[in-house]
DNA sequence: GCAAATTAATGATTTATTCAAG
DNA sequence: CTTGAATAAATCATTAATTTGC
């Protein structure tokens, strides 16, 4: 890939350079932005008093705020909170590993009209046998004309989609076919 | 109250007859439906597919399919169809909302464009004047003090977020007073 | 003590989504 | 149905920590 992206590629310097160290000011070496303990120290005050995702104008105000300590762009600023909040995320999500509840399920009341239809079908039988053996390669029959407007698309964006796991279950290929 | 809309807390023997959820049982704990990873995996890649809002009849089938992996009933999957649908737009609508606290004209530097734009913006490097007026130098100019914890940690994620407006609280604004 | 070698963090890019205008 | 806007997830790449042999 090209690696142009109109900085100065630094291609690694040995080692000892450790031209940064808190003052990599006067702009010599174009490495990557290497924020100071001052700035990062705001940043993450920022992010914690509830900042994830500051606007440009936010981001050219807290990056000039900044520069006082050092070096510092505004693209800095905005992949520092990027970085920041995905990798918050991440770290959260590590911990909830596993939870069942990726999202919460907090229950609203449905519309009536499916909610009467649900009461009657309601649960069927568990009718795996069929299913689980050939998944959903059974076509069914043309959408109804009501969903058409679902299902105009096509699915077959890419191609399988094993949602293969641990358990033999059929290649579970993926959408919507058996719908 | 217990169940509202007749949904959970207590074994309806009324909902769906028969064979509700027995097999996959040892569902002694009728609290309110727990997908499991690969159902949460299949809906999700259904609503990726495009499906948002399933007709009764595909609700039926998806159920079907999903219980191979769990206790499911029709509703969770409407329910849940639903649910995702609002959130994502509620996630999308945060943004949007959430961002434009300026007057904006032609003031267009979002992300993509940011990289572009900030790129050559570089940052101007002034505006020191500016900055020395504000308690943020005034704080952490003497960084050995740094120790203490300037902010009060608290979180005040979805109200305090007073990005763009001017917040009375000398407790925690500091750096936020800037924006 | 010191650097080369290795590993952990994290800055910077790329890719894949989502919703919604047109 | 196509495309624009704007991420967030995934990934790449470089810097700082640290480990290690001398």
């Amino acid at each position: 890939m090209d690696e142009v992206s109109g900085f100065c590629i630094k291609q690694r310097s040995g080692y000892g350079g450790g031209n940064n160290g808190g003052s990599l000011g006067t702009g010599t070496k174009c490495g990557r932005w290497n924020p100071t303990t001052e700035q990062v120290k705001v940043l993450t005050d920022l992010f914690r008093s509830g900042l994830r995702t500051p606007s440009t104008d936010q981001i050219q105000r807290i990056s000039s705020q900044l520069s006082f300590y050092g070096k510092i762009e505004s693209k800095n600023v905005f992949y520092w909170f990027q970085n920041h909040k995905a990798r918050e995320r991440q770290k959260r999500r590590r911990f909830l590993v596993d939870e069942p509840n990726e999202f919460h399920h907090q229950d609203k009341l449905p519309s009536t009209k499916y909610l009467a239809e649900l009461n009657q079908v309601s649960e069927p039988e568990i009718v795996l046998e069929t299913l689980q053996l050939f998944p959903l390669n059974s076509f069914t029959e043309p959408m109804e004309s009501e969903k058409r407007r679902l299902f105009s698309n096509d699915y077959c964006r890419e191609n399988s989609y094993n949602i293969g796991t641990q358990m033999h279950h059929p290649t579970l290929d993926l959408r919507l076919s058996f719908l």
